[in-house]
DNA sequence: TTTCCATTCCGA
DNA sequence: TCGGAATGGAAA
């Protein structure tokens, strides 16, 4: 995978984000370059519809003979690892870190979230069930990995501004779950 | 608003 | 078929 590519377009795409909410309306290049990369999933994907077209077509309203219609984003391998590591560290996000974090891997603030939420869930599941921990889906994949330096060592400064410091905590999220304090389990037991 | 939770349903 | 992304509802 292109490195300089990820991160020339990840330097477009941290420098213009104009919106938040949700999703660029770009044709998402970094989507584009990750979720081709031959280390992904090689075959064509209409997945790699730009987001807007997705949130388009999936709108509350919108049915196709009377079903809801869904489109199952598939993450790329690298978008995936940035979610476990950060998932590893941090179960819950505050909203700015979850916005920054979405705009960064080029997913929508609502992708981002669910993600999060789909995660703690299956986590909890997992706890549940005595199962060994570790069930991340990209756990080492090499490639990923070493998209995922490039693209850290890139934004690290941002990363380190926007997550390390730990800047306002705007909600309270993180204070109330106080997750700093009591691991993962304790809510489970 | 956020979360959890159950559920739906897409894509591999 | 199964994993998991997305949805919707209830509660805080």
């Amino acid at each position: 995978m292109d490195l300089k590519k990820i991160n020339s377009s990840l330097q477009m795409s941290s420098v213009e984000t104009p919106h938040m909410e949700t999703i660029s309306h770009l044709p998402s290049s970094m989507d584009l370059l990750i979720q081709d990369s031959p280390n992904s999933f090689t075959s064509p994907r209409r997945k790699l519809l730009p987001a807007s077209i997705e949130e388009r077509t999936m709108k509350k309203e919108d049915t196709v003979q009377g079903k809801k219609q869904k489109i199952k984003t598939v993450f790329s391998q690298t978008q995936l690892y940035v979610l476990n590591d950060r998932f590893q560290r941090q179960k819950y996000l505050s909203l700015q870190q979850m916005q920054e974090l979405a705009n960064i891997l080029k997913l929508s603030y609502k992708q981002f979230k669910t993600w999060f939420q789909n995660q703690r869930m299956k986590c909890m599941r997992c706890q549940k069930n005595n199962c060994p921990k570790n069930s991340n889906s990209v756990t080492q994949n090499s490639s990923a990995t070493t998209e995922y330096t490039g693209f850290y060592s890139y934004h690290w400064g941002y990363l380190m501004n926007t997550f390390g410091n730990l800047p306002k905590w705007r909600n309270q999220t993180w204070n109330s779950q106080s997750w700093s304090n009591h691991s993962w389990n304790s809510r489970n037991n």
